[in-house]
DNA sequence: AATGAATGAGTGTTCATTCAT
DNA sequence: CATGAATGAACACTCATTCAT
């Protein structure tokens, strides 16, 4: 019936069914908002529409829930890691391609990214962390094969400390994201749509350039 | 910064005694650690050796002791930067000096800035927020003139979109920090210091270095 | 014993398919082992590697599965006891194969019996002790019978109180063995094995010295 | 305030307030009725009128309660059986005492006795077990002490195994008491003054009895 | 001024059971 | 006939806060 992933010895089921699907945006959604600890089971089961023991009935508990919305969220990333990388690109334009799709797969899945990044670095949470950190090294794998590739087309200076690059472009959007009410009186963002175009655009285009400035201009 | 200063009508201290101090350094260490949500006024009583309704007595209450603990340690950065303003430095010199005030003042007071910056946008917390958007727009003014400054001596380009800046200068370090244990196995950061002294030296170089390529490179 | 036995107005089989037994006998060892208000159908089901709803199904309740257990395994006591009945034996020798018979008969099936003595005399439990209350007087009929022969033969004393044999039969034995892993420690009874030896020899023979001290030695 | 007692490094509280005492009697009547897991922290707060986090504030958890009860009932024991082994009393006088003692004790404290013997040694309850087998080890070295001086006085015989003679002092009371609606009908005990007066008579005077037999009479 | 006692509301989770298929 | 899905009720426990002293 389902489609099991062995890792590290646990099976985690990748594959859900509408009503898990239902619970998973709903938990992605309040994690959001409120954050996993500022969530109930209770919150999630009100909104879903669903009995407050399905939570624990289909996922186990609430941070085994927690382990699948990421799972789930971030299956697909890689395999639209590994297309750009194939793509025959200039290394100017494939950077801003995958910040491009950096931000634009964050921004869609705010919540999860939001859990992954800052919640789960609390030392409370003893969820297998390695497979996250599997993920964020993969992340990590992809844009060093393009920088690299820059760099040996000449494009790229030499010296970049390639590891920080993440957290620009990440930290970026997610400092602009985490202070949203602010920008949004400060930009005059005043609906969803123009916050959001603001990103994909404006934001976007901030990231794309700064890392562009930092990867090519010598001190 | 502030004496005293109404807050929702409410006349708050930003002078404490030395119990109060207590309660705000195992508060901001807590915080840190687990969230706002995941520290419970228990473990904060417990770890300060302190009775657990003295939080509700001193600050009135939890969300209350978050405010008192936000204006404590933030209080102070306003004259730093009005003093570096004053400063008669070169404009990249200037904002380089901004970038190391600012990062060695975040990591010297993680916890609240974490919560300033990602716990605070969730929606159920209303703090009177106003106050902590007073703070950021003061920032952000200092930032906006030391930029004006080097643009009017003809060093940083025309065409910066100077709100954009904070969350870059910010996001990183707070992208790194959030994924410590990440960046620790990667960097081979086995102890505190080694992992200080990688932000004070290496991070901070290199979100200077960011900004800088931002400033002056013309794409 | 029974065969079709209308209980509380509903029909209940004493002969069970391959699945039923196998729940029954899963369900004594839990019962035995943790009680049946510490013993989940979850459990029974996860261990019988059965269906949840299998209990419900075949027995209709957790409280009738307990009914169907002690009918299940009290059946037959009454046969053999009848046996012993009309056996040719010295009234001592009678008196000693009966408790022999308990005991064995008893160890063999811990958890019912452990239950039907000691469990079903919480008020809670609205089985029909009518049943059980049956059971146990024609338990005690068939020790009166043994005595009275002895008595008749006047091998025993004339002045026992017949209803308080069985609890110092029985009493010694579940008392030794509600207190299992006390005696382990002070007898050294390291093993399964070495266990059931002990109530198999030394405490069968211990108690049937005290029943026949009790109804020999006058005072 | 309280009194405490070391128990292996834990401390213990053994004077409680009015309403801690109240707790334990409800909770003693309780669980002596429908088992620990039958009862509920609700079940007690209700009949004893309190808050249901009353429960867990005075005592912890509920885990925690028993071990409280079963202290708070127990203390007390030790000393009566170290004042019963200094009185000057003949042998069978001596033994008589200790289990009118005994019987009397246990019938005044029925619940945590019940607990104590039954309910404890299930595998899954780790509460602090070494304490309790220590207090079994305690009343069995009383036993011995004065069968021993028997032994030694020429009245009883040599070859006891007394550690079997606890289980069928105790065991013939619990048994009776276990089955108490099934005594209760065969003895036409309608009352619980006429219940209490036959096991303090009739009930006690058949243990006596036995255990004399048992110790004087050669097979 | 400071605190131990106390509480109602809320937490995540497990329960025995039902029901459509 | 048999079962996976689903549920409302109950579970032990923790929460931030209040209040009499």
């Amino acid at each position: 019936m389902f489609n099991f992933v062995t890792l590290k010895s646990k099976t985690l089921k990748t594959e859900f069914n509408d009503k898990q699907i239902q619970i998973l945006e709903v938990a992605e959604t309040l994690f959001a908002e409120n954050g996993f600890d500022g969530t109930s089971i209770r919150d999630i089961s009100k909104v879903a529409k669903i009995n407050i023991a399905m939570v624990s009935y289909y996922f186990g508990s609430k941070e085994r829930l927690l382990e699948a919305l990421i799972l789930h969220k971030t299956a697909g990333l890689k395999v639209q890691l590994e297309n750009l990388l194939e793509e025959n690109l200039e290394p100017v334009a494939k950077i801003n391609k995958l910040i491009e799709l950096y931000i634009n797969r964050i921004n869609c899945n705010r919540g999860v990214y939001r859990i992954l990044h800052f919640e789960l670095s609390s030392k409370k949470h003893v969820l297998d962390l390695q497979s996250f950190s599997d993920f964020k090294k993969v992340n990590l794998k992809s844009l060093e094969l393009i920088i690299q590739e820059g760099q040996a087309k000449g494009v790229f200076r030499k010296d970049i400390v390639i590891p920080l690059i993440t957290p620009t472009i990440l930290g970026t959007y997610f400092h602009f994201h985490m202070n949203r009410p602010f920008f949004e009186e400060l930009l005059d963002l005043k609906t969803e749509t123009l916050y959001n175009n603001y990103i994909q655009n404006d934001l976007t285009k901030h990231i794309q350039q700064t890392i562009k400035a930092l990867l090519i201009y010598e001190n």
